[in-house]
DNA sequence: CCGTAACGCGTATGTCATACGCAGAAGGGG
DNA sequence: CCCCTTCTGCGTATGACATACGCGTTACGG
């Protein structure tokens, strides 16, 4: 219907095009005195020091030295250059020691889950751009490839590998995003995490009723809320178990019919 | 230090005095026109009607009858609505059958996971709203509650109880979140469902290359990302994975000797 | 060497959240 | 019984913000 050959072949999302660095260049006009480049590192400058909240498109115009509007010829809206910040913050990724050392899917697995979650820590203002859809930008495509990768020995069926792939990315983002709330309620107000921690067990005591919430007061009164000082602790939690489901699936799926 | 006793104790976060009902209706002024209910309510609907971006407090306003301003007399921020519509769209949760006929630990945790699940899809604006902080409210708490009782027969430790329900509830985020974003898609563009998935897979063939991504390559050659149609598939698939992953460190836990 | 396409950017528009202050309503204390 | 305090609804104003539009300018291609 809306089929319009332009250089290469269909219509892209606008963004998807200058993530690939499939923008035509055009020989005409006046040299361009700014790139996209200075453009999202700027962008992702002001996000690093003041939060993705900080990042209007005068802001970032300001900081490269530039009015707001000149910024549309290089970006055709906000959410473009959200992408592109995305893209570069996160960056490709290492080449996975475990694969090379020829540990198991289990090592890999594990490796690969830790880096994506530093990436996440360095940035985490990365966790407050609104998702938009499966990836389709170089870098997560990189990501995903090297997750199915740590796969490769594990015996899984192509489909089965790209859910795992899923299911563990989703989890190292939600474990970030709870951190990046704590983070956030540090600076928000002055203090201290432990004090945070401390001030919503408080809370929490105050609002739980013993009768109507037998098990949360349990835990409250076990005190397993204030010794874990260890901010890995839910992040190894979480993805131990998730590894344990992953090797009872792959023993499920060794042991029978090798599928098609 | 800002220690300010009112009322009844210390200093909650406005929003969750508004969402456990102690707000101070004073017996001095006029009648309040309007209520806290109607206000929520009206903003639930206009979310369900026109999606999370439409709510402004001028939209609000005008569907409840008053004016703009008027609205801030019953909440103190828009944040704070949003707290609000969280809590009156998700709702209480309802029993849980699993417990009630004696089931294990494990149907029970599959029926909560998927009662969360379906109320975020009945409003799947909420997953548009940012998620600040840990849960306090009483919806939260209850669900909560309800998440460690379902792990009650587990023999698991109060704190893996929560870590465990912690998870869950991520991942069942997490992937409706999935959900919302496709469909976002299918709204954005007035086509169906498989028309956005073939057409990001046709965006796939064209950006993969077979020599960077062979994994990814194989994944598209192999068929497997036309056929699944059932959108619960990857709902079912990460649950199922997960439950396996709490079996084993439930056994682990059974087997080994009972920590303090 | 000129037409044309791309550039930088000033201005304008429309949408928001929300601070401020006023005028009217309604209890409660004298 | 009345007036004063306190709360109400709400008009107005402010300050961000994204972004459409169009103008003057630049520089390459013919």
């Amino acid at each position: 219907m809306a089929e319009k050959s332009s250089s290469g072949g269909g219509d892209l999302p606008a963004s998807l095009e200058a993530a690939w660095g499939l923008r035509a260049r055009p020989a005409k006009g006046p040299k361009p005195g700014l790139s996209l480049e200075r453009i999202v590192a700027a962008a992702v400058d002001v996000a690093s020091a003041d939060g993705l909240a900080a990042v209007s498109m005068g802001r970032v115009a300001q900081e490269v030295g530039a009015s707001t509007m000149s910024l549309y010829r290089y970006v055709s809206a906000k959410d473009e250059l959200y992408v592109l910040m995305q893209e570069a913050a996160f960056g490709p990724p290492e080449p996975l020691s475990a694969l090379e050392s020829g540990a198991g899917w289990r090592e890999a697995l594990a490796e690969w889950a830790s880096a994506q979650r530093d990436r996440l820590h360095a940035h985490l203002w990365l966790l407050r751009i609104p998702v938009g859809g499966p990836p389709a930008t170089p870098n997560s495509l990189a990501w995903w490839e090297q997750g199915i990768q740590a796969l490769e020995g594990s015996g899984l069926a192509e489909g089965d590998k790209t859910s795992v792939v899923l299911l563990v990315s989703n989890f190292v983002r939600s474990e970030a995003v709870l951190m990046a709330d704590l983070a956030a309620a540090v600076v928000a107000r002055g203090v201290s995490p432990d004090e945070v921690t401390a001030s919503y067990e408080r809370t929490l005591k105050r609002l739980v009723d013993p009768a109507r919430h037998p098990g949360i007061s349990r835990l409250l009164e076990s005190g397993a809320m204030s010794e874990p000082d260890d901010p890995d602790y839910e992040f190894t939690f979480g993805l131990e178990r998730l590894l344990d489901g992953v090797e009872a699936l792959i023993r499920k799926t060794d042991g029978g019919v090798k599928s098609a």
